[in-house]
DNA sequence: CGTCTCAATGCACACGTTTGCATTCCTTGT
DNA sequence: ACAAGGAATGCAAACGTGTGCATTGAGACG
């Protein structure tokens, strides 16, 4: 009875305090017309005083919705993904949802864990940000009935939904910028291959090529990983050529970084002996040195788009379901014509 | 009454399919040895082609427990916080945790909001995050009776825990290493001045430079932000200086690459001309031109402990309430004896 | 003065779990 | 044969909210 809760106050400790019953604390915290002012204004004067917040659980229990949503990344510690989350949870933040973050380190297990997680916590919506979405539990991701947005990447279904930048677009931008420099041989360092990202980035990079007339060199087409070991690795074996290229387009900045530092331990210099071209521009592209050429990706917009969209699909709008935002070449220092022939 | 649930199937549902009480279906799936095995693997197979997963809000409801942990960061986007925050949701999960992430922006307004937004949803412990701790809600904080565990930060109190880097032994670490070099004018750019980890870490550089029996010249301290800008910025005053330093110590890596930049746009060369040193070992500093000396935090480990901290003082522990981890110089190329005197 | 209306409040139930206790039924020992 | 005990299950209450409906009381109107 007289039991003094070491726990938080709830409703009925209020309404025991103010002498009615718990539904009108209930209704007056949540400013309902129906509770007469002044006894509303009592009611939170002594909420406030005993320090109560309301228990967003119980509330969720019945109201069946979390504010929640999931949010699934490869790695958080990828600069690109950091700042994508922060204009996901600046968004969300705005309109009273909370982020709950996972990792899948794109490992399939983890992946299908992370989502009967979610699942269970009932999040309202999920956002997925990664570099491939596994097929593997796509199909468990249907039946949760919950609106999903995939940022970079699309896959069709009712429930998913997506939020990319125009790739082949800005890589065309990109190797446009090599070719009207004067470039003829043009290397693109890729992602492994199979990701959609990659598949785009590739297709614009040749479509700029067919574009200046120039072909196509298949041994100028390297895999990395994504990040810049697989740059480094990608360009030692691009400058094993007999003749290596002038010019290099890569799938992101980590890789561009990773392949710079590869042309600088070669002794070579970028761009005097090779062009070399990003895309993302995360925070370091400015302070590479050279300062890295490379396609601006709006990455907060990014992610701030895709809780947009999934606010929309809250409120039952369907429109598009599909965004594609453009990507924006920024040219700084590493990249310039290509040397006379000696 | 026959409703066909569109919702998520309960744990009733489950009962009425099985012609048993729903507390026998919330034993069985417990595992709990009061039900006989038999029918218990009856239940868990219907619950299974059911697609059942118990709702994690209900349960928490009554064991007060939401698995849940609410992380602050400054901002999600600073690769540093990035990777400390992997390491957290590592361990997290590993024990069936989740995180919810909110980004404070060093806002004192959001701070408070982020707070109670954890504190509404009953997280179960708190993770700080956070260059700076703001002194107006750690109040506040207190008065949750929840765990706090502050990274890279300490703050007295009983609830109030801590994981750090033993910033002062590795900032007189990496100081020494430029007056083992030879170094006599060695200048320290800190962060905005009046934060903690800010001030050991000029305190570790004092007494580098105490022991080496070096006078400290007041002109050779300024101060960044920790980002990029604020390296450059702080630079650009250094160099303007009638006899400017020959080595410069930075308070973390971010500055370093600010200053690295400005020292390149003033036709200056590294480490010939001035040697750098930075601190935490971001990924990128591996990859600057020149490669970057630096001290190596183990920030994924940070994050790890931190939330193995807190996993123990959920369990009752209260042993250790302040861990500090030692740092680890890394000697790349920026760093080189003085240049002869003309 | 009686009835109707509407404002203000309370009652009861629901949300989906967990858990202490009661109940049933079967086995075992004397 | 009967009591005792234990295994298996059901009942009821609880966690902290929200909400439809019933109830109360007072003012307005005829």
């Amino acid at each position: 009875m007289n039991t003094f809760s070491v726990g938080h106050p709830s409703i009925k400790d209020i309404a025991r305090a103010a002498k009615v019953s718990h539904p009108t604390v209930s209704r007056a915290l949540r400013h309902s017309p129906l509770v007469k002012l002044e006894t509303a204004e009592r009611i939170r004067r002594i909420a406030s005083t005993m320090g109560y917040r309301p228990s967003a659980i119980a509330r969720s229990l019945v109201t069946k919705k979390t504010n929640t949503i999931g949010v699934v990344v490869t790695t958080i510690s990828d600069p690109f993904i950091g700042e994508v989350v922060s204009g996901i949870e600046e968004i969300a933040d705005n309109h009273g949802y909370s982020v709950i973050l996972a990792n899948s380190n794109a490992d399939p297990d983890r992946e299908i864990k992370v989502v009967h997680s979610f699942h269970e916590r009932r999040a309202d919506g999920i956002l997925i940000t990664s570099s491939r979405v596994g097929a593997l539990y796509l199909p468990l991701l249907r039946e949760l009935k919950v609106p999903i947005v995939l940022i970079n990447n699309q896959y069709p279904g009712e429930f998913i939904h997506s939020v990319t930048i125009d790739n082949v677009t800005a890589s065309r931008d990109a190797t446009r910028h090599l070719t009207q420099l004067g470039h003829k041989r043009i290397a693109y360092i890729g992602d492994q291959f199979g990701f959609q990202s990659d598949a785009e980035r590739l297709a614009g990079y040749r479509r700029a090529l067919e574009e200046a007339g120039l072909s196509l060199f298949p041994e100028l087409i390297a895999a990395g990983d994504s990040r810049a070991e697989g740059g480094t690795r990608a360009m030692q074996q691009l400058l094993t050529l007999s003749t290596p290229p002038t010019a290099l387009f890569c799938y992101n900045d980590m890789t561009a970084l990773g392949a710079l530092s590869c042309i600088r331990a070669n002794g070579l210099k970028v761009p005097q002996d090779i062009s070399v071209v990003g895309f993302d521009d995360l925070m370091i592209a400015s302070y590479t040195n050279p300062p890295l050429t490379t396609i601006r990706q709006p990455k907060r917009r990014l992610g701030g788009a895709a809780m947009e969209m999934l606010l929309k699909l809250f409120s039952g709008v369907h429109s598009e379901t599909h965004t594609k935002m453009p990507g924006e070449l920024i040219v700084r220092e590493s990249t310039a014509p290509p040397q006379k022939e000696a």
